[in-house]
DNA sequence: GACCCTTCATGGAG
DNA sequence: CCTCCATGAAGGGT
């Protein structure tokens, strides 16, 4: 390829930013603001990146606009109340049809036209045809993606931990709002109302769409999306617009089109590499990625040749160019809704392209695509490495394994032991206790609280009185995800009529994962999952030797290693948070938690918890929760995922350590 | 800006 | 399990 005859990539008005040096200001807290420990207002944006050229245009690439997309809306308050309104009367909907009426919720366009500046309308209508019943979420117009090509260089550990807390609010709002449309539906469905369920990864995108809620919109990044890091799975592609991983709905190219670019030529950001293309040959670090078109929409079958156009031309400018392109794959799983997971496997680099002839006798166009060396390992390895390293442990890693389950098959998936880098088996010298023991004291007569357990002969349902004592509804979906997080949880108990199989049984039934604790330099001894795990779900229980408040302090002074439940800041909040959607969307009653005293003595007995590592960006959390006892004193402290981890992250907790950013607990600092 | 067109989704039915 | 198919929405292209 002739690339000297190219414009020099400069010619692009990428904006080129130095890193940040990190200010030593001993003043500052470690963390500064990009650290919320606890409730306070919105933090300031954190110090900016230099920008060497700075000019009215462009501005700083970490401008306050990119910053702050959640906290700088300007939201109109005539649409909030309307939304409000919008849910108060769906919910007025839904239970007067409960009681024998007809209300149905429709579509504003389907309900006489007009209105076209409604968000959102309700009208009562006949519960007849295929629209009827859904919640219809309907679009405002919005300003298109900017074309301003931007890239982002390294970014200090502080705006690191701001951005990924920035796409993780996002990403808890999307993936509420889904989670809240589909039991909307359902609740209608059960009363007969919906005609055809409806798209609740469309519509929870579309409600934040309405309220400027996407990510990255104001500029088009080249390379890596600052709070995304490589390995981050996803489950809907949606999703990805929605963060501005990704633009195209459907589309496996995304790129600045010709017509916007500042150069007159397109310019590739991301693919999607799907298993949808029969000619793609995918070697990971080496892919032979083929361009679109050229295929019948109905078989996906080529029936003509492809041409070099759109963004089959994105890429081959891009090629010439040597810029960077995001890669994300989509990995069959039978772990997710969609069957698929899709997992950002970092930067690319067109190398060569070439027309070929593909194997249904069409003209394709290939792409050979190079992975930038350097970067954190795929996701998709990831998840097949792990996959094989369930079956075969040893095969996989004949060296490292100091136990294949060190719980001795006291939980319910074995628990892995693995450390190839020094000679530390400390786990091995404790026992393993997989669930806490609690002090008799505190367990007397506090069995049947509230009346016992609920009656139901088959599994829970709205009304029973488990879903009272949750304040009205169910803390779980049916898959078991924690709809949002609660100062504390009843699930049915050994007093419930209630089979296993009731939904409100989950944290207690133990791990659902494959875990495996491991050594590294950084964090010591860590946890980690074979596993996907999705943001939500449960991944186990706080264990050790429950003391009270009096045996705490008299063991605390002989320098036992306690852990402290009140100490955990209420990370629970953050999960199941719609407020930026749904701004008095008010959660039910919930029982409040009494001040809790006691600790957790993991000095002699342990489990896999006690492994986790600090990290004020945490990926878990924990949540209070009762089953078998009914002592408000005494929750289990049940640990949920507060992010989808892949396979061989690190998980990581927030143990409301305020003098170290990334660190482990001090379990054994007396040593 | 209004269409039209394409697109490695998605969920359900068969 | 797979294949079909209706629905869907973003964004490029005209």
């Amino acid at each position: 390829m002739e690339s000297s005859s190219f414009p020099d990539l400069n010619l692009i008005p990428f904006l080129k930013l130095e890193p940040k040096t990190e200010p030593d200001d001993p003043a500052e807290p470690a963390l500064g603001p990009a650290c919320p420990l606890e409730p306070a207002p919105p933090p300031p944006p954190p110090p900016l990146t230099q920008n060497p050229n700075p000019s009215p245009d462009h501005g700083s690439l970490l401008s306050p606009e990119l910053h702050t997309p959640l906290q700088a809306l300007s939201p109109n308050p005539d649409e909030e109340a309307l939304f409000a309104e919008y849910y108060r009367l769906a919910h007025l909907f839904l239970s007067a049809a409960a009681a024998g009426g007809r209300g149905v919720i429709v579509p504003a366009s389907g309900a006489g036209g007009g209105g076209g500046r409604d968000p959102l309308s309700i009208v009562p209508a006949p519960a007849s045809g295929p629209g009827a019943g859904a919640i219809v979420v309907q679009q405002k117009k919005r300003k298109a993606r900017s074309s301003e090509m931007v890239r982002v260089s390294s970014l200090g550990v502080r705006d690191q931990i701001y951005f990924r807390d920035l796409v993780r609010r996002a990403r808890i709002t999307y993936e509420s709002l889904r989670s809240l449309l589909i039991r909307e539906e359902e609740k209608a469905e059960a009363l007969g109302l919906l005609g055809r369920r409806t798209r609740a990864d469309l519509r929870a995108a579309a409600l934040m769409a309405n309220r400027e809620l996407w990510l990255n919109r104001d500029k088009r990044i080249i390379g890596t999306i600052p709070g995304i890091g490589v390995g981050d799975a996803f489950f809907f592609r949606m999703e990805l617009c929605v963060l501005g991983l990704h633009g195209q709905v459907q589309a496996g190219i995304d790129y600045v089109s010709a017509s916007r670019s500042a150069s007159g030529e397109p310019v590739a950001t991301s693919i999607i590499v799907s298993g949808g293309y029969e000619d793609d040959d995918d070697k990971g670090d080496v892919l032979i990625y083929t361009g679109h078109g050229g295929r019948d929409q109905k078989l996906n079958k080529h029936c003509v040749d492809q041409r070099l156009e759109g963004g089959n031309l994105a890429l081959e400018r891009s090629m010439a160019y040597g810029i960077e392109i995001r890669v994300i794959r989509g990995v069959k799983s039978d772990k997710s809704p969609t069957g698929k997971i899709y997992f950002y496997d970092g930067l690319y680099k067109v190398v060569e392209y070439w027309f070929d002839s593909g194997k249904s006798g069409f003209g394709v166009y290939k792409y050979k695509m190079l992975r930038i060396e350097g970067q954190e390992e795929m996701g998709s390895v990831n998840l097949r490495i792990a996959e094989n390293l369930k079956v075969n442990p040893l095969g996989v890693k004949p060296t490292g394994y100091l136990s294949l389950d060190m719980s001795l098959g006291k939980e319910t998936f074995p628990v892995m032991l693995f450390n190839d880098i020094d000679n530390d088996q400390e786990p091995l010298l404790f026992e393993y206790l997989p669930r806490p023991i609690f002090p008799a004291s505190a367990l007397q007569g506090k069995f049947a609280y509230g009346g016992g357990g609920c009656e139901c002969s088959t599994n829970c349902s709205i009304g029973c009185f488990c879903a009272e004592r949750n304040g009205g509804e169910f803390p779980y979906d049916n898959n078991g995800i924690l709809l949002r997080g609660k100062p504390l949880i009843f699930e049915c108990g050994p007093f419930c009529r209630c089979p296993p199989s009731c939904p409100n049984r989950v944290s207690q039934k133990g791990v659902r994962n494959r875990f495996e604790v491991f050594r590294s330099k950084e964090t010591g001894w860590g946890v980690r999952s074979l596993d996907v795990i999705r943001a939500g779900t449960f991944v186990c229980e706080f264990s050790g030797f429950v003391l009270t408040k009096q045996q705490s302090d008299v063991l605390a002074m002989n320098g036992e290693s306690l852990v402290y439940p009140n100490r955990f800041p209420s990370r629970w909040q953050e999960w199941g948070d719609i407020s930026d959607v749904i701004p008095d969307y008010v959660p039910p009653n919930f029982p409040l938690l009494p001040d809790l005293g006691f600790s957790i003595d993991v000095s002699r007995a342990r489990n896999v918890a006690c492994y986790l590592s600090h990290s004020c960006s945490p990926n878990v959390f924990v949540q209070f929760v009762l089953f078998d006892h009914y002592n408000a004193s005494y929750p289990h402290l049940m640990i949920f995922a507060t992010e989808n981890i892949p396979p061989f992250r690190e998980l990581s907790i927030d143990y409301g350590v305020v003098d170290e950013c990334v660190g482990k607990l001090m379990l054994e600092s007396s040593h």
